[in-house]
DNA sequence: AAATATACTTAACACTGTTAATATTTTAAA
DNA sequence: TTTAAAATATTAACAGTGTTAAGTATATTT
């Protein structure tokens, strides 16, 4: 039965190669430009082959988002390193920021787009989703960071999941706030003689300064 | 049905024509039924009677964005009654995420989409943009009740525009991860059994107890 | 060799924002 | 009042978008 495997084989090169082009256009150009036209056009197939690998678009920015969280856990992953607890988490926030940063279209979206988890949610319906799986990892690690700073007593008598939204919300809201261009807006209206850039670090030293105060 | 009424209609009618077209499709449908065609079929003209009175379709989305200032600064209003400036900032947490609930369209267009912002943007080139009042209103009343809270105790010898970004951002980013449903996928996967819409207030909640602590 | 299944493409649909050219109406001047 | 000019609105079209139905080669199986 080897025919059957190589062809298998090839469907699932083009598939992944449909994934590449995609990548490409999308961390070249940005969301705009991903359009399946263009991502055809890039590996010299017709449009509509597309649709015999991936349901529609979405199911694209689904498999591009997947790659998104792969890529943030490869960030984060020289972090496990990291014994201290509490500089482990400023790390990660660090790190969180810095990949939002330079991978602003990926950051969006993995988390400000709502179009790809339309998707997730009708696997979401019969039973419980197989995928989103390096989403979830990226939160467990936040979970036992956190965890582990309980246990040297920060937090104290606090509930671990809720702490650890808390600090996402926050990072995840500095970025975005950054990325959206309304730290520099507000850097310009009341903030003058500062450059904008040096407006997020500031918030979030004075994020870390205030976490070290609840220890 | 009244062509003779419709043409009567002066100039700066239409504009504001045009935009109740927008915000009424906008708040019924959302963004995605917000088409330029659609609003021209709304008010029973053209669609390229439109581009007489608004540059392009950001012009519209910039100008539906400021209604939606407008529309946070009238539920920011009552607030300023409350003297306590805790209690005060407390209610300001729960005030805008309220709205970026009950308003989400709007929420996003005020705070998310990055559109609306580019024409803006042009305005800023040639000196100080006039528009964008009632979005630095409603940050300097929050300015504001930092401000009070730190002449009682609170944030000392903190940069009271450094807080105040740091306490938008972590309600912010609670309000997009709400929004666009991560609290809610995390709740599934983690706190089973826990509403959803019952996450954000625990989280929110969280934040104002540890605010207290640093008093 | 004929029938069938697979892989892919062409053509088209129903949209989108936007513009150029055209027609209509209103206003102002002769 | 008639005529020229200006303002206003419309039609048709362009260049895109995601997506689907129908048709065409190619390869596999009978």
């Amino acid at each position: 039965m080897g025919i059957k495997e190589r062809k298998e084989r090839h469907r699932e090169d083009l598939r992944q190669a449909i994934l590449d082009a995609a990548k490409k256009l999308f961390m070249k150009h940005g969301y705009e430009a991903t359009t399946i036209r263009k991502i055809a056009a890039e590996i010299e197939f017709s449009p509509t082959t597309i649709y015999l690998y991936y349901k529609d678009k979405n199911d694209i920015l689904y498999a591009l988002q997947k790659e998104g969280f792969i890529l943030l856990g490869k960030s984060f992953h020289p972090l496990m390193q990291v014994d201290d607890p509490y500089e482990r988490l400023k790390a990660m926030g660090r790190t969180f920021i810095q990949f939002s940063l330079e991978n602003s279209e990926f950051y969006e979206l993995m988390f400000v787009m709502k179009e790809p988890l339309l998707n997730l949610d009708t696997f979401c319906v019969n039973g419980q989703d197989v995928d989103w799986e390096e989403g979830i990892a990226a939160f467990d690690f936040l979970l036992h960071t956190v965890e582990d700073l309980q246990r040297i007593g920060y937090f104290k008598g606090q509930d671990t999941k809720i702490i650890s939204l808390w600090i996402w919300a926050t990072v995840h809201g500095l970025c975005t706030l950054q990325m959206h261009g309304h730290l520099e807006h507000v850097a310009r209206h009341k903030l003058e003689g500062l450059e904008p850039t040096a407006l997020l670090p500031l918030i979030f030293g004075s994020f870390v300064q205030f976490l070290e105060k609840v220890k």
